[in-house]
DNA sequence: GTCTATAAAGCGATAGAC
DNA sequence: GTCTATCGCTTTATAGAC
């Protein structure tokens, strides 16, 4: 696991957190050098594309954490453990709201028409499987696809909010009602 | 109405739809010239504490707006009504979920530092507003708390969710499913 | 693969004429 | 109050030594 030489996917995470803290305009490559540890020089010889590759290479790294640990269980596995398994991941991931989540910041910022493609494709397969999930678990077709908006669309206001007041609670909070969401069938 | 003169209050509007474009960071003062179609010698004159002063000036303009026309109908007209009447608002404020809310923008971003008051300030009192007009309209204080957050924490996600997908009916999708919150008394 | 030096452009902000 | 010119700094990105 410990290597002697750098790879690009080494540097993924730090760059994550420095895109989420400073934005991607905000994130500037001398910045991103001092966050990752990795020279300009380094940074370039794995993002010949600069920052605009480094952001796709991180949605790309998101991409596949939700895939692996959220979407496929949605997918897969039996509904009313995946959803559970789902709002356990995301308090986690999201860190109770302390940790933003690049999709939705992105989804914000005029960096959107730059990352539309990634930023969509990773809210419609939450969206498409999630509301699967919830018609296996017992909603009609029309509820499960509405209440799988209402959670997503929470969950991302719930990080916004806690954010917004300071206060860890609110996320908690937020998160608590969106799972009475699911369950009342 | 017309005036001969600028004044400050003028360009306040195409400020903010500025920084809801650009973001803080995004944008420049060159591009705040150029939509506000006023020289950098007038927005210095203006604001002289430069482009913190402008954010700050916009993000008081909208305090002021939410303030007139949903926070304080929410304290003191009939709680039904102004519950309808904030949606309502809300819904042709972000347009559909086509324009972001500066402030939840804000949240997002390491600006949210620097402007922190003014962004807690704006959901703390709409966030204590409306829970109060939920409790007079028959839910007990822990329900009306607890809806006042899931309800505005939903407004914000539904217009990242909205943009994202970059389908206008997601907004008003996920505001009806907050609508039946406000009412299932 | 990592470093330093540097180019070229853009940035926020200011000065001073009008 | 508005304009242009400009300062000093930071930005992204590249070049070339090692």
């Amino acid at each position: 696991m410990a290597r002697l030489v750098a790879e690009r996917a080494d540097v993924i995470p730090a760059l994550g957190e420095t895109f989420r803290r400073y934005g991607f305009e905000g994130a500037s490559i001398a910045r991103i050098s001092e966050q990752t540890k990795m020279g300009k020089g380094s940074l370039y010889h794995f993002f010949p594309g600069g920052k605009d590759e480094m952001a796709i290479a991180v949605l790309a790294d998101i991409q596949d954490w939700f895939e692996k640990n959220i979407f496929a269980p949605l997918e897969n596995d039996n509904p009313t453990v995946a959803i559970s398994t789902m709002f356990a991941a995301v308090e986690a991931y999201f860190r109770s709201g302390q940790r933003i989540c690049l999709m939705g910041a992105f989804a914000l910022e005029e960096t959107r028409d730059r990352f539309s493609d990634e930023v969509k494709l990773y809210f419609a397969r939450w969206l498409e499987v999630l509301s699967q999930a919830l018609n296996r678990a017992g909603f009609d077709n029309e509820e499960a696809a509405h209440n799988a908006k209402a959670i997503i669309a929470g969950i991302q206001g719930a990080i916004i909010l806690c954010r917004a007041l300071d206060h860890e609670g609110s996320f908690s909070d937020t998160i608590g009602h969106l799972k009475r969401l699911a369950n009342t069938i």
